[in-house]
DNA sequence: CAAACATCTGAACGTTGGTTCACTTCTTGT
DNA sequence: ACAAGAAGTGAACCAACGTTCAGATGTTTG
């Protein structure tokens, strides 16, 4: 016998694995998931491209990670919210301004996030973390509809309504030329005006009793 | 001289190209645009590949306007019944429970048009399309406010909520999964659950005095 | 019918980017 | 030090599709 899989080994192998994915997670911040090849992605880390085949079987799995971590990090925070302190209409309230704060200070990325084109088993995730984000919001409220702070009959689909809202009204102002226009010096929508439009929309939707800060 | 285009020739012309259309846009009905590709389609219509090229400049486009011909019948529908007879809210009640209707009624285009993945040219007529929705939405929430039906400060982001919403809520349950539970026999929304939910939430969403049939 | 020219054909080509694998370079245990 | 075997290398490979083009086939006019 003359070698086995040490600790220190395994360390390195789990750092190694680390750093792919968090230069995976450079480049789709810096340019879309469309810039994450294995070429490029090797030539970052600086390594030989058939070296992340030794941690990611496929590049479709090593991009759903990257999603998963990166969307994983947004459904975290938006439960630590939703689920937090304060009556039901206050929590979705900061929630709904905490996501959209989020996406803008990391634009590029919630872009490819929420609404760049992706391969399919990418998509897939998205799929699935939409549904995330719709389970969260749809725990609320049940909680919010059960003690009469909300009215909704069928929380799922609010749920995704929800979801959907906040994306899409997000999607426009994240988008590349909406970002562009704003750097020319254009006029456009601040994060302020999308937010407060955006919150006041969410709660009246759900049939909150009144504007909540 | 020996040959001129004739009137004949250029009919000819113009059918097969709408021929072409016709096909593809079958095609993308059952298959989504994942299966549109030229050498099927050349098939399907009985042609050589290379005669497609005598009609489209390149797979892009022709996908493009597969995609804009039956979203633009979608705005077209939406348009009719958002400007149509009755006051604000009731007219937004319509067209939310239309548009359900109709991507209910073809679901599998739809949810092409509204959430597969596709290729960027393609995408890019989404966002085109997606505003033309937004800028009827925005229409209808403009005149609404102004005589007092609507309560929105933002009717730009406030449609994109709005669109958001309604393609958002319909996606899960047109997604193929689902519609395959459905078919299985499996228990899973209907369309006048999520319809009724979906309108319900748009009224109040734009502060809409009170429910509307 | 025949010249002149458009249109059609479909196998071959090109491009893009993921994946492989024979070979080299480390690590580890004796 | 040295054997045993893992990890790393990167150019070659491959698959999938869109696209092309030289030759075959139609169509029109005199």
């Amino acid at each position: 016998m003359a070698y086995r899989t040490t600790p220190a080994r395994m360390d390195r192998d789990e750092q190694l694995r680390q750093r792919i994915l968090d230069c995976a997670l450079s480049r789709v911040a810096g340019g879309g998931f469309a810039s994450l090849t294995m070429v490029a992605l090797a030539d970052d880390v600086g390594i030989a491209t058939g070296s992340l085949y030794r941690h990611f079987h496929s590049k479709g799995e090593l991009a759903a990670e990257v999603f998963a971590s990166a969307s994983g990090r947004e459904v975290e925070a938006l439960r630590e919210v939703l689920r937090g302190d304060g009556d039901p209409a206050t929590r979705l309230a900061r929630g709904v301004r905490q996501f959209a704060a989020r996406a803008w200070s990391s634009r590029s990325l919630a872009f490819a996030l929420i609404a760049e084109p992706v391969e399919a088993e990418v998509d897939e995730q998205r799929l699935l973390y939409r549904e995330a984000y719709g389970e969260l919001f749809c725990e609320l409220l049940e909680e919010g509809a059960a003690q009469g702070a909300f009215q909704v009959a069928q929380p799922r689909v609010i749920a995704a309504c929800l979801v959907g809202a906040i994306a899409e009204s997000l999607v426009g102002p994240l988008s590349p030329p909406a970002w562009a226009a704003r750097e020319a010096g254009r006029p456009s929508v601040e994060l302020a005006v999308v937010s407060d439009a955006l919150t006041t929309f969410c709660l009246r939707a759900v049939g909150a009793k009144e504007p909540h800060p």
